[in-house]
DNA sequence: AATCCACAGGAAGTCTCGGTTA
DNA sequence: TAACCGAGACTTCCTGTGGATT
């Protein structure tokens, strides 16, 4: 860089001129974007039962309720969506109306949230009559008005509830699921596929739910080196022809294989990596560069998880990478991570929580995927089980992540003996 | 075999805050 | 304006547990 503009010898105006030299149909690499049914790679079996699953819909009479388990990243939702948009063509053409919806509960985490997502999604006011104000009414109301969109325009409606382990309550799923018994709708049947990346969800649902909601239940299992390979073949022509060099993608393949064979990740260091390549002005993307995206994956996805989490949390996690980095171990107790917290605390002049509370911080903090919790039975003597913790990323990752929060800053590791 | 230990997580009480009612 | 209410965050106390210790 021999001028300020950053862009080397060249000006601005030929800075935005210039052709994007990697990137040819950059959307390829998007995690959200459905391939044609043959880029859908190692899922035949999955796409199979859940499509049997839902088959009933295409003709009109009710599907049945499918729970999707497993990993981000291992292609649940693109399946769901998948399945559900190819089965509402193929019943539309069969003149069966069919409907769906697509909720993300981490957007729509509430209740009525989700509700009043359903119905905007569902409804043609054109055709109802109906609107569904985007705020204002009683969630009474807004399932009322829901039911009559159901019976005014369709025979079946498909709901996927994606993330559903992150909404607020479950009154949703048995008002959903029970909609057709209840007397609720009349003319249309409602079918439900919920996903979820936690198997344990399943513990935190009541009976009733349970059992109206347990027709089918799945599990994805990651992907495997391989498969995370052909994935990316597939989208190869995101980039441009011979952009890539050939060891770039089993590179990126072998790199999210080993973090539970997770696709979005693979597919997200391929496209970081394509994008520090071009920043950099190089024409071809190399194995540096995928190892610098996944640093850069790593340091975004964990400062997104941060970003937003009280004081309080993040010196428990600082707590953890301290131990972490200091000691040959890296899975830590309740007490142990206390200790070094109650430390860190008193130096940043902050109330320190007390170790019942903490407890239950670090719970929630695995429950969000920012810590990782084995539970040991024996030997710790503890209930039976002890917890213990660890870090689900680099210290060095963490700490830079930290680093951003002024407070953190000059902070001296003498702290763990 | 009896007792001890130390931990997870439930129960119940306190505090604080924001909003509402008399 | 005072009194009240409910939710949520937190604390303290407590119980159940099962390997370790005696």
């Amino acid at each position: 860089m021999d001028d300020d503009t950053g862009t080397g010898t060249r000006t601005l105006d030929e800075f935005w001129a210039s052709e994007n030299p990697i990137f040819a149909r950059k959307e390829l690499l998007d995690i959200d974007y459905i391939p044609e049914e043959e880029r859908i790679i190692g899922r035949d079996t999955e796409i199979e039962r859940v499509a049997s699953s839902i088959h009933p819909a295409v003709e009109g009479d009710s599907p049945r309720n499918t729970l999707i388990y497993g990993k981000t990243g291992t292609g649940k939702s693109l399946v769901a969506k998948h399945v559900t948009q190819s089965a509402s063509e193929f019943a539309r053409n069969n003149g069966t109306g069919m409907g769906t919806a697509y909720i993300d509960c981490t957007q729509s985490s509430t209740e009525t949230r989700a509700v009043i997502t359903i119905a905007r999604e569902l409804n043609d006011p054109e055709k109802t009559g109906i609107t569904i104000p985007v705020t204002g009414l009683s969630t009474d109301e807004y399932y009322h008005r829901l039911w009559s969109i159901l019976d005014a325009l369709y025979d079946v409606v498909i709901i996927i509830l994606d993330e559903i382990d992150k909404l607020q309550g479950s009154e949703i799923l048995m008002q959903l699921s029970r909609a057709g018994e209840a007397g609720k709708v009349n003319e249309c049947s409602v079918g439900i596929i919920a996903i979820s990346n936690k198997i344990s969800f399943k513990e935190t649902l009541d009976e009733r739910i349970l059992s109206s909601l347990q027709d089918r239940e799945f599990v994805f299992p990651p992907y495997d080196a391989n498969q995370l390979r052909n994935i990316m073949y597939n989208r190869e022509d995101a980039f441009k022809e011979g952009v890539l060099t050939e060891d770039v993608i089993p590179l990126s393949a072998a790199i999210a294989a080993q973090e539970h064979g997770d696709a979005r990740k693979a597919l997200d260091i391929l496209r970081n990596a394509g994008e520090i390549a071009r920043d950099q002005q190089m024409e071809i993307v190399t194995k540096n560069h995928v190892e610098d995206a996944r640093k850069r994956a790593d340091i975004d996805r964990f400062a997104q998880l941060l970003d937003g989490q009280p004081t309080q949390t993040k010196v428990c996690v600082y707590a953890l990478t301290l131990l972490t980095e200091q000691s040959s171990d890296d899975e830590f107790s309740t007490r142990e991570i206390h200790e070094v917290y109650s430390k860190i605390a008193a130096e940043l002049g902050i109330d320190s929580l007390s170790q019942r509370r903490m407890s239950d911080r670090l719970n929630e903090q695995v429950f969000l995927d920012i810590l990782g919790r084995t539970d040991r039975v024996g030997r710790g003597r503890g209930k039976g089980v002890t917890h213990l913790y660890y870090l689900l990323e680099d210290p060095d990752v963490i700490k830079s992540v930290l680093a951003d929060d002024s407070r953190f800053n000059n902070f001296s590791d003498y702290l763990v003996t």
